[in-house]
Formats: structure tokens, C-alpha cells, sequence
DNA sequence: CATGAATGAGTATTCATTCAT
DNA sequence: CATGAATGAATACTCATTCAT
């Protein structure tokens, strides 16, 4: 599946009209950003970091705000892509019967796709709270076209009974929360401690699933 | 309880040792990081704010960081000190005989805390990937103090079989991040849509509770 | 009178609210906008003449144009004042019983202020034809308020038959021409030959005198 | 007559060995340089302008010095061509045997020139202030050589008792300044008011005319 | 001939910080 | 205690120019 590809490197590598300089410079900011945060990267960091001119950066990225969007704009289009919209089918309409088929996909897909682009994942979480723009790219895309069929999804295990009956926006939100919870845990706030990947998300898939089982 | 309240307003009031115009520095401070963020703040910009002259702020903060740190210290000291740890066994020993009780008593606890100091929370959360020495406190101190607290805690309700048995180091993860998931999303990511707090604090302690419930 | 005075002396030792490094700046930025341009002078270049760091240009002076701007206030507001104005009077008035004495006093009065703030004028003429907003300003407020008095003074020694008929705005115009034309011609043009102030002056006196002769 | 046409359009048209990139930055850099200036006018800008990438300038024209100096220079040559000395001559012997006729013929012919050229001539007035080399062909070419042969004719002119009997340096300096003194105000100070050409010159030249004559 | 990527010095402006008043 | 003038290094960005393609 390519959504559980890198898709910096599917950039940098199937992307021709790139130049080289480009590319450092684009790896050289992800690093820089993800490290010490936009606002205290300066863009003659990065242009050393990179090995170019200073002046090579602006002539790829009008501003340094632009560089900022254009790294992260394959991450949010792959977001919203509809590609992805219909994996949320496939999993579920083709093969899962039941919730929890459903969730293992969905968690192991989508934490594949988190762990796979973490740096950039770790760009767009930190870089959020302050702007707006980004914020409402997420409020408008990702959340209203991701968490909406998500909600459908959940909307007809609610309704087969093997879900809980709360609202869905609810259900969804406490799935989501637990995932990307463990990726902040793991990848933001104590990076630096040894985690069991595996495990922690075997444990986060049964911790979901009987949070959100049908009480009797 | 003192915790519950608001660190700032405790600090501003009491505090007879701060000038009205270190007040405002504060204030103003508080206000302008919890927006754009420390880095992207400058200090003639707080000046301003604050309605002081530039050079007051480095008469009381030596420098800008040490105006951020002076301004994260009262909510992290809170947060480590042992009248909080007490907190803990006051709630588990006293009264709280089953783990549904703590559950609760904790989160309501925990949450007005993190809903009363939301904005210097905001602040902690924001910074901490940037700041090797505030992660290096939140986890030496937080992290060890608290969860470790937390931890023994739970091992304990694991022993008289009221949560499911697996580490309580993954159980405690489990809550904090069902919690904090909830107040990111709340006031980070998504700050400006309608939330009905009480409702969703409610479906999040049934989810902990019966996604830790033991498995027949 | 006043106005045959430098301005930017009187500025420079009456206005106690200016800092010495200002003044500096001041007398830096004039000679080097007089010689090279404003847009080919660089604010380096005038901090490393004035003897200053280069923030301090910007603490009393937002931007470079508005560097520019306060240097040539004093002259604009010099040009509009009421006294100047008056001026026109008084020599129309008190003591100049024909055309010629008028003549003679206003060129004698404005080729001193001409001569003695030379190195503004310079500059206020240099720029003008690439600033809308100075442009602007010397269209609405010089021509329209200086002109205009000009203007009806002309009317008058027309209807009293000392000068030809034409419309003012002609006459005034060659008039004017004349005298600032030998002010380009002699300081802006060809700066570095020799000319006799006071021959040519007299010359140029004669000539618009009889250029604006009633014909018999 | 030739030099009453619009020289860049000559160029244009009838110099065959340039290409039709150069014409279009020639055409760019004429209308940028004569409304922003020179030094405010970037390469960069004159490209995109001419539709034409930014190292296509430089091929053709070394540096943008370069550019500019080969904008003005059909200007320049022409006004120091032997043809317009020789034009002095013929307005001078051929047909005109007064002042009157002359001046005439002169400014009809030089203010046409003027106004059909404008652009340039708005370019090298603009410019001279801030260019050595430009002032100082400008004082050797044109001063020497053009107002060397006009001395000569003024001269001829005051031994006929057809105009005053001073030096024939200030009377030529009367007379060019009153004219180019009309093209600046029309042209660069106040471009934006309506004027009446044909009414304007007549009334200089009548002024010119009054000016210089011999007084009884 | 023409391109446009690349450069490095330079641009105006802002920064956190110092210090004399 | 508070000010705000002063600093010089740093900032994002632009410049004229070069050169491999």
C-alpha cells in the first residue's frame, strides 16, 4: 500500500523536476524544524546544513514560510487524498466483518503511516498551535473528510451492536486520542526512552476495544 | 484544594515580593507565548504588551528564557510537589475503595486542574519539544514522581484484580493519554469548536474504566 | 527672517529632544542621499558615516523612507508655512510699489533659502520623481498654497497693466522656471563649474522682467 | 528630419543586428528605470518584465550599468551628433535671418525632439544627479559642443543688436533653461496636471523672445 | 542564443541584551 | 526600580552576476 511509504523519500526520489540542491534543502529543513521548531530555525541554518547558498533556498521557496508548507503539503494531501478515504472502505466494506478486525487494520495501517513519517508528523503537531492556516487545513480537511467517514464507519458498528452506543464523534475521538496519544508519547515527549512498540500497541488495540465494547 | 485553582492568580495575588509592573510582564508574557509561541515572541513585543519599558523585563527575568521558565516553574513545582503526590494516597487510601472511585476523583481532580491553568499548560505542552532542559523536568520529575506514584497505584488495584493485568506502566500510559489526549485536542488542536466538557470527560472515564476492566 | 535661514541648523541646535546620535544620523543620511541617492544608499552605509550601530537608525526612525521623510519635513513644512506665505504679502504690501521691486525681493528671498539649504532641496528634487507620496505632497500642498498666492499677486500687477497679459499660471510658471532652473542648472546639472551667483541672478532678473513686459 | 523622431524606435526597428529579446528588455528597462529609477529598478524585475529569463540581460549587456548606459546612448549621440550641430547651422544660415525665426525654429524643433523622447530624456535627467560618468559626458559632450555652437550663433546674433548685449554663455543658459524648464515641470514634476503644449511654448517663446531683447 | 539554478555579498529591519541616567 | 537609548549580531530576503546546460 503507498500510503505506508515513506513520503518524503517517494518525493525526493520519484520527483524529477527536483534538483539536488532541493533536496538537501528540504531534508536539511525537516531536520531543523523538527528539531528546534520553526520559528527558531533560521533559514541560514538550514542553508548551511545543507550545503547551499543561502540565496538557493529562496529561489526554490519564496519565503521561509512557504518552505515550511511545502514540506508538509504531500503530508497533508496524502491525509485527505481520496486514495486514503477509500482505504477506510476497503477495510472495512471487503474484508472486516467485525470492530475489531476493523480497528487492527485501521490502527496497524495508519500507525505504519504515523511511524513512517514521523518527522513530518512530528513538524505538523508541534507547528500547529501556532498557525492558523495549517490549523484550519486540518480543522477543514483532515478532520472534517477523515474523522467524517470515520464516524460513518463507526456510525454502522453502533449500529450491528458491537460498539457502544455513544455518539460517534465521541468513539472516534477516544480511538483517535489513544493512538496518536501514544505518538506524542512516544515520539514528542519522551523520545529519548525505550518503548515496545509491538506491545504498547497491541495493549493501545485492547484498551480501545473493550473501552468502546457494548456494555451488558 | 489548592491545586485546583489558578497557579497565576494564586502567584499574582499572594505574592508580595512581585512589582505591579513584573505583573503585567507576566500576564503580558503568558498571553503573547501561549499564542505564537516563545520563540516567534519577541521581548520589545511583551514590553509593549505589558505597557513597560524593554529594559524592565531583563531587570527581573535575566533572560527571555529565563522569563519562560519563571513562568512554567509554579505550574511544574505544582505538579511535583509532595502535597500532590499526598493528593494521590489521600485519594486512594481514604475514601476511594474501588479503582472506579479513584479513576474519577483523579480525573476530575487532574482535569480542573489542567482546565483552570490551560494557558500556562498550553505553554508547557507547546515548548517541551523544544526545550531539552524542560523535557529533561518534565520527565525526571513529572514522569518519575508522578507516574511513579500513579504506577504503584495501579499495581495495586491489578493485585486486588479490579484492572486487567498487564503493566501498569502501559495501564497509566493508557489514562494520561486518554486525559491529556482530551485536553490537546480540546485546547490545542481544535480550540475553537463547541465541546460539551462535561459529557466528554464522562465517556472518557467509562472508556479507562472498561478499557482497563479486567477480561473474563 | 527666519526663513532665510538653514533649516536644518536651526533643527539640529534648537530641537533639544534629539539625541546626538540622531543628529549624526541626520547629517550622515543628507549627505549621503544628496550624493548617491536614497535608494542607492544603504542604511549601513549611513550608520558607518554617522558613527553608529545600525539598530540605532531604527529606534528613532521606523524605516529608511521614513528616515527620508523626517529630513525633508522640515523644508515641506517650511515651504507651506503661514510665515512663508505671509511673506508674499508683506513684499507685496508694505513696500513694493511694482513689479519689479516685487520681483527682485521674492527672488533675492527665496534664491537665499534656495542656496542656503541647498543640500535638501537637492535631495527633495532628486526624489521627487520617484516618490508618489512626495510628489503628491508638493503638487497638493507647494504648488497649490505657494502657487496659488503667487498667482493672484501676478493678477494684480497684470490688472494694474505692469506685466503682459497672459493667464498667471503661465507667467508664474516662467518665472519660477527661471529661477529654479538656474538652481538645477548650477547645483544639480553642473555643479562643478563656476558661476557667478550674483551676475547671474541679476540676469536672470532681467530676463523675466522684460520677458513679462507688456508689449507695446 | 531624422532627430525629430522617437530615437528608440529607430533602434527598434532598423538595427537589424538586435535580437528580439534585447528589444523587449531594452523596452522593460526603459520603463522600469523611468519610473522607479535606476538603483531602485532590479534586474530581476526587468527579466520578468521583458518575459525573458534573468541571465538573457546579462548576455547581452555586461552589467546593468551597462544596460543603462546603452539605453541613453543613441540619446547621447544623437545630441552630439555632428548632424544636429549641423542643424544648428543650417536653421541658422540657410533661412533665418533673425532671432526671432531662429529661436523659433530651434525650440520647435528641440521640444518636439524633447517630447518625442521623452522617456529617455526623463531617464537622463533623473539619472545625471547620481552618475559621474554620466555628467561629466553629459558636460563635455553636450555643453561643450552644443552650447558651444549656440554661444556662437547668440553671439552672432548680439553683434547684429538683435538680442542684449551680455555674455552669450548666460543668454544661452536663459534660453535653454526656460525650455527644459518647461519639458521638467510638464514631464516630472507635475506629469499629472493637464497642459497645453502648443499655448505653453508659444508663451516661452515669447518670454525667451521679450527676455532677450535689446532694451531701449 | 537563451536559460534558470546557483551564488555570496548585501539589504532593511529586528533581536535580546546592556547600561548610563 | 524603571527607563529607553544604544548596540552588534542575527534575521528573512534580494541583489547583480556567473555558468553549466
Amino acid at each position: 500500500m503507498n500510503n505506508s511509504e515513506n513520503i518524503l523519500e517517494i518525493i525526493l526520489k520519484e520527483e524529477q523536476s527536483i534538483t539536488d540542491k532541493q533536496k538537501k534543502i528540504l531534508i536539511a529543513a525537516i531536520d531543523a524544524f523538527s528539531e528546534k521548531g520553526y520559528a527558531a530555525t533560521s533559514t541560514s541554518e538550514i542553508a548551511k546544513m545543507a550545503g547551499v547558498a543561502e540565496g538557493t533556498i529562496f529561489r526554490h521557496y519564496k519565503t521561509k514560510k512557504d518552505l515550511l508548507l511545502t514540506l508538509l503539503s504531500p503530508l497533508l494531501s496524502t491525509l485527505i487524498a481520496p486514495r486514503v478515504i477509500k482505504d477506510f472502505d476497503k477495510v472495512l466494506n471487503v474484508s472486516h466483518h467485525n470492530f475489531e478486525d476493523f480497528l487492527r487494520a485501521i490502527v496497524k495501517n495508519r500507525m505504519e503511516f504515523l511511524q513512517k513519517n514521523n518527522t513530518l508528523f512530528k513538524i505538523l503537531i508541534q507547528e500547529i498551535p501556532f498557525h492558523d492556516d495549517l490549523r484550519e487545513t486540518f480543522k477543514n480537511q483532515i478532520a472534517v473528510k477523515i474523522f467524517g467517514r470515520f464516524q460513518e464507519i463507526m456510525e454502522s458498528y453502533k449500529e450491528k451492536g458491537e460498539i457502544i452506543s455513544i455518539p460517534s464523534s465521541s468513539s472516534v475521538r477516544l480511538t483517535v486520542t489513544s493512538i496518536f496519544g501514544y505518538f506524542i508519547a512516544r515520539h514528542i515527549l519522551l523520545p529519548d526512552i525505550k518503548w515496545d512498540d509491538e506491545e504498547e500497541i497491541e495493549r493501545t488495540i485492547q484498551f480501545i476495544l473493550y473501552g468502546l465494547k457494548p456494555r451488558e
